[in-house]
RNA sequence: GCCGGCGUAGCUCAACGGCAGAGCAGCUGAUUUGUAAUCAGCAGGUUGGAGGUUCAAAUCCUCUCGCCGGCUCCA
């Protein structure tokens, strides 16, 4: 560990303890104001810091000034946290005069004969600590939300009532934090999708978007990208039906294990689910033909459309839906050349990130979890064959132990956007469990029968919660390969419309998506129009343009480039496109 | 599913028991415009839906649908 690591964490610690004292502060004041609140948990995570209450009264955001206010007064009067170390049994006196029944409950979980309470002025807690010194050390802090949370996230528990809040030692950092978290409200994929005229969601079908003409470009461009680059590595496409009988269902073993999350449908006799995933599908088309080990690596990709209910209460804009396409392939192969091939995997979905833009990203494996199919022998070597592939691509990664899928050992990709924020997206899966329930076979070159192993990969994860990221992450610019309307043409008056609508026609026969705006308006309502649509090229033409047969080129995020011949527009615009060029950072130049 | 909040014109919001409004967008006209909003006029609504209370409901109550914030960060 390099010494800059061990300050980071010391940091870290800091924050961690400052942020705790600051829920000790809260909740303080909260049972100021409602003495018979009892108390759930109150840590630290990552953005700030929540305390749990059993109260009542509802509190909402309106209740938050009279909150803060109590925590000023506490954190003026700087009262000292005071650590006392009580019997088990004295805790337990203690924590029952208070009618501290989940504090209760947490003592009883514990081991140790003795446990401690910190005190800051009348506040008694339960705590492990540590804490600062004193109250007023507190600088910086903001109640920020409420919501309902399970005690112990258990859904037959009580809810309490949670408070967030944050809290900086730098009131300065917490600004910019409020500001970080305004930006991200700015860049919410919802309202860029409505600004943008990407796509929308109707009450007539929760969690399934829409999408409209310029969200479909975006969708169909992502698509071609993913497909030329699978082409290339030797993959072959399949589209396979919506809707299968449940007898393959009950075969896959989706309907014993997933049936709350399948639509069903019933016609005539017969019994439908439509599909929640695609691998079935794909060992139909597998057992269609007989294999042999030299068709192996069988690469095989669908861009299947999938439907899985979900609880109402978690959709979320495309983050969160109920119908989405998955980026699938399995790959059919030999034990002996799985590591080889996760090693091309990993490389491509790598390299497809960075094309994108996300040069960022974690990787971790799961393990075994406790109840699992398939032998100890297979699951050890499969576990050995994708840390082995990721090692060979030299990424760092991270072993989460037990938290694989019951039918093999994966490999999860999170990639950070900008608001450095993570998301789950690409995944290799080792399936044990497929290949046995459907009796798959290759004919080896001893002329036997064998079982081929199935790896079951994806890029991005679902499109849709994949678009939305890309959306969030540049805030709606897009680099250009990627933005729907990708040029406009703007007519300075009404004089140069033909000549615009030459210069659209040539942009668009040059393969460049390009809109031309002729409505009767001034230059700069349609210069603030086409930023509002997040355009990246942005033509002026007026009667100089026309007579030298250019354009005055603006970008969305360089503003104005200089006059530019027809010709150099085409080709640079062009070049941009082929290159996939992106941007460096993606926090410039936001438009308002 | 559960807890809390919210559904008013395409969008952002006002009216909070007493005639449903504004800005932007849209349409029509005037204007012919040089780099982030030209002016005027017009149109736009069973206030998410159903039921109830009331002389009177966008407003209060019940149910329902949808959306938003959360519900695996363990003293």
């Amino acid at each position: 560990m390099r010494i800059s690591d061990t300050r980071n964490m010391e940091e870290h610690d800091y924050l961690d303890r400052y942020r705790h004292s600051a829920a000790h502060v809260m909740a303080q004041a909260v049972k100021r104001i409602y003495p018979h609140a009892r108390l759930g948990i109150g840590p630290p995570i990552e953005d700030g810091f929540y305390y749990d209450f059993d109260l009542p009264e509802t509190i909402t955001p309106d209740d938050f000034p009279r909150i803060e206010e109590e925590m000023r007064a506490i954190v003026a009067a700087d009262h000292p946290f005071q650590r006392r170390e009580l019997s088990f049994e004295e805790g337990r006196r203690l924590l029952e005069e208070q009618g501290e029944i989940y504090k209760l409950e947490l003592l009883e979980g514990l081991k140790d004969d003795t446990i401690s309470i910190y005190r800051s002025d009348g506040f008694v807690d339960l705590c492990r600590g540590p804490h600062l010194e004193r109250t007023g050390e507190i600088k910086a802090f903001k109640l920020l939300s409420v919501a309902g949370a399970y005690w112990k996230g258990d859904e037959q528990r009580p809810m309490l009532q949670r408070i967030y809040a944050t809290a900086f030692p730098d009131p300065r950092e917490l600004r910019r934090y409020l500001a970080g978290v305004e930006e991200a409200k700015k860049r919410d994929h919802r309202k860029l999708g409505r600004e943008m005229g990407l796509f929308s969601f109707h009450e007539e079908a929760p969690g399934a978007p829409f999408f409209h003409p310029r969200g479909v470009v975006l969708y169909r461009t992502l698509l071609d990208y993913w497909r030329e680059v699978h082409e290339a590595a030797g993959y072959r496409e399949i589209m396979t039906p919506l809707m299968l009988r449940d007898h393959l269902w009950h075969q896959s073993g989706h309907w014993e294990h997933y049936q709350d999350h399948m639509y069903l449908s019933t016609v005539g006799e017969q019994t439908f689910a439509v599909k929640p995933m695609n691998c079935p599908g794909t060992l139909l088309y597998y057992r269609e033909t007989q294999h042999s080990y030299r068709e192996f690596p069988l690469k095989v990709a669908e861009l299947g459309r999938v439907h899985r209910r979900e609880l109402t209460g978690v959709l979320h804009g495309l983050f969160r839906v109920q119908s989405f396409v998955i980026d699938d392939a399995h790959i059919f192969c030999l034990p002996e050349q799985v590591t080889g091939e996760v090693v091309k995997v990993v490389d491509m979905i790598i390299s497809i990130y960075r094309t994108i833009g996300f040069p960022e990203f974690a990787v971790e494996i799961s393990t075994r979890p406790e109840s699992s199919i398939g032998s100890d022998d297979d699951w050890e070597l499969a576990t050995r064959a994708l840390k082995e592939a990721l090692e060979i691509n030299r990424i760092d990664y991270q072993v989460s132990e037990g938290e694989g899928a019951f039918y093999g050992p994966k490999i999860d990709f999170h990639i950070r956007d900008c608001l450095k924020r993570s998301h789950q997206c690409g995944t290799i899966q080792l399936d044990f469990s497929m290949p046995e329930r459907f009796n798959l076979e290759y004919v080896g070159a001893d002329g036997n029968k064998h079982r081929p192993v199935m790896i079951h990969r994806a890029t991005f994860g679902s499109i849709e919660r994949f678009l939305a990221i890309v959306l969030e992450h540049y805030g709606g610019v897009l680099p250009l390969w990627l933005a729907p309307v990708q040029a406009v043409v703007l007519p300075i008056s009404a004089r140069t419309i033909d000549y615009g609508r030459r210069v659209r026609k040539e942009l668009a026969e040059a393969g460049i998506r390009a809109e031309l705006d002729e409505r009767d308006e001034k230059i700069g309502y349609k210069i603030r129009s086409a930023r509002l649509q997040r355009i990246p090229y942005m033509l002026v033409v007026g009667p100089a343009e026309e007579k030298a047969g250019s354009a005055s080129v603006r970008h969305l995020r360089q503003g104005q480039r200089g006059e530019w011949p027809l010709e150099k527009i085409r080709e640079e615009l062009s070049g941009e496109i082929a290159a996939r060029t992106g941007y460096d950072s993606c926090l410039l130049t936001e438009p308002d």
